[in-house]
DNA sequence: TTGAAAGCGCTAACAA
DNA sequence: TTGTTAGCGCTTTCAA
């Protein structure tokens, strides 16, 4: 062994008196290694601490158990929430998780969204939130990945989209149904820019078409990063201005809590005054004053259905790419009536 | 190239009619190269989509310009914060980060804190939260890696660590000066296993000794897992069984989370029957109703130093390791008087 | 200024 | 059952 580096598989061969080979079968477990030949080769292994050698084998053999999961930011909960439920899953498996920051496409922060980085794992969830087309488009090679999230993305990669336009009519409805009139979509866009904001805008707009209730644009506020301190400060400016509403639909539980602070600083009650939804179902929402009634985005089905699709693409499987939408459900809980 | 598959640095050198090694030195931007061959090397990359295979640049010259953040979960909002923190300072030298899930020692789900993984990256930044001194001494080998978090760990390493006690003995003394006589400490710890809730409510003890005010132990309220349903359950709990308090001081914002809404179930008022204190300063506090008084773990000093530490150890410095404690402050706010 | 040779640590394929 | 050969894609070294 070089002096102070660490272990390599022809040092555990030159301790257990075998060859290179006969090393790696027997680290791997493959078999016709003998019995006693594998023990001498585990004792060394064991006497000298040596662990394979990732990057090596990652060169050679194409594969390093490691699935990366490319978000736009690291310090959204959804995303941790995600990422988690990710490596859970994997974890059965022998497999490992990590997560990578892409950032937004007009930022031109896409470090993580190159073929080079990518290159390094054996698969690639991939959320397009905040991503262009062209993005996507110029990967190349057979890298198996999986899209997630709502966006006009390659058809060639299979792709996973939440119930965006359904959950936000559900929402919607629900709040129709509880007899709210003047329902507030709050990180909403008029805009034809896809993406979460305008998915579930147009689910806002078709409940509203449903019930007969007309729409009122000026109920759209956006909150563009979709962050909590937006929504407040889009409710703020709304209430101060005077517009009137019964009721908000946030596009995320994000922003519904900071609707909710708003809300409380004006002295409006939840639900007396105002109704609220959100749309994530992040645990937190559950522990608010009140509880958030919230769009439960099914992640559960997300995450067996990525996995799955992943599976099949890096077993060599060339069927058609499947573009999946997931069904949604309601939670209703204490902040809607 | 082979047919379906990426290219690589010989098809570029191919297409320019140059050796690999003169491709090399021009796609890398290395002196002595003329200009022309250069040009036509970049060309030929252009054509191609040529882009560096970073695990083969790792097995050779032992670097991929990645960092490792381990944290033991990714769904607390807490590691998300200061993951995107480090993933915007290491962007300006060209690196990249990459969020590692360790998992706790007690349930022994350590896949990532192996020697194998983590030599994958060029630096590792540890946080040993949950992990034992034993997990982490295992550890061999040169690879840069600063520890993050208060916990004993081996003195061979850079250890950065956040100003626990003193922020415990700030955010309780605070309350005690605003008149608080019945501190709860949520998330806390009366054991001796050393981490987050054991040395926060060191402080929590040491400002009553320093006030005078006796400390009653029935006040340490445990949240194992510092999430916020296990502060609601502990508060709910506490105020059902009748135990008088003033003052609520949560070893982390989660776990402050959830005793504002057991207080706020229980009809007791913030700042006015009870006044509560977090420590982390996660966004989110900001927002909350009533707005959350924290203590600032001062995350923007973590990152510095552990940057710091860690470029000081790639460059082969051989220097005695650092162990620093940060200061901490508090920020004041609406749920305390 | 350019290139040939060697090899990082590992494993697939084949030979003994 | 064990070992030999070759080479993944890149970069370091050294020669031309």
């Amino acid at each position: 062994m070089r002096s102070g580096g660490v272990p390599t598989l022809k040092d555990v061969a030159a301790a257990a008196g075998v060859s290179v080979m006969t090393a790696s079968n027997a680290v791997n477990g493959r078999p016709r290694v003998a019995p006693a030949t594998r023990q001498r080769v585990l004792d060394a292994v064991d006497a000298l601490g040596y662990e394979v050698n990732l990057t090596a084998r990652r060169l050679r053999a194409g594969r390093s158990g490691t699935i990366a999961l490319a978000v736009p930011r690291l310090d959204h909960p959804y995303f941790g929430d995600l990422a988690a439920r990710f490596a859970t899953a994997l974890a059965p498996g022998g497999r490992h998780l990590v997560l990578e920051q892409t950032g937004a496409s007009k930022e031109g922060e896409l470090t993580a969204l190159s073929q080079a980085r990518l290159q390094m794992y054996d698969g690639v969830l991939l959320s397009v939130v905040g991503l262009q087309h062209a993005d996507v488009d110029r990967l190349q090679g057979d890298l198996p990945m999986v899209l997630l999230g709502e966006r006009p993305m390659p058809a060639r990669f299979d792709h996973v989209m939440l119930g965006n336009v359904e959950g936000a009519r559900l929402a919607t409805a629900h709040l129709l149904a509880r007899g709210a009139r003047r329902v507030a979509v709050v990180g909403g866009a008029l805009d034809e820019e896809p993406g979460v904001s305008s998915t579930r805008t147009q689910g806002w707009r078709e409940a509203h078409e449903a019930a007969g209730v007309p729409v009122d644009e000026r109920l759209v506020l956006p909150a563009p990063a979709l962050e909590m301190a937006e929504g407040r400060a889009a409710v703020d400016r709304a209430l101060a201005e005077g517009l009137a509403l019964d009721a908000v639909f946030a596009v995320t539980d994000q922003v519904a809590m900071g609707a909710l602070a708003a809300l409380h600083s004006h002295g409006r009650s939840v639900p007396g005054d105002v109704q609220v939804v959100g749309f994530d179902a992040l645990s937190l929402g559950e522990h608010l004053w009140p509880a958030l009634t919230t769009v439960d985005p099914r992640h559960d089905l997300l995450v067996e259905h990525a996995l799955r699709l992943l599976d099949r693409r890096a077993s060599g499987d060339r069927a058609d790419p499947e573009h999946l939408v997931l069904p949604v459900r309601l939670l209703e809980r204490a902040s809607t009536r």
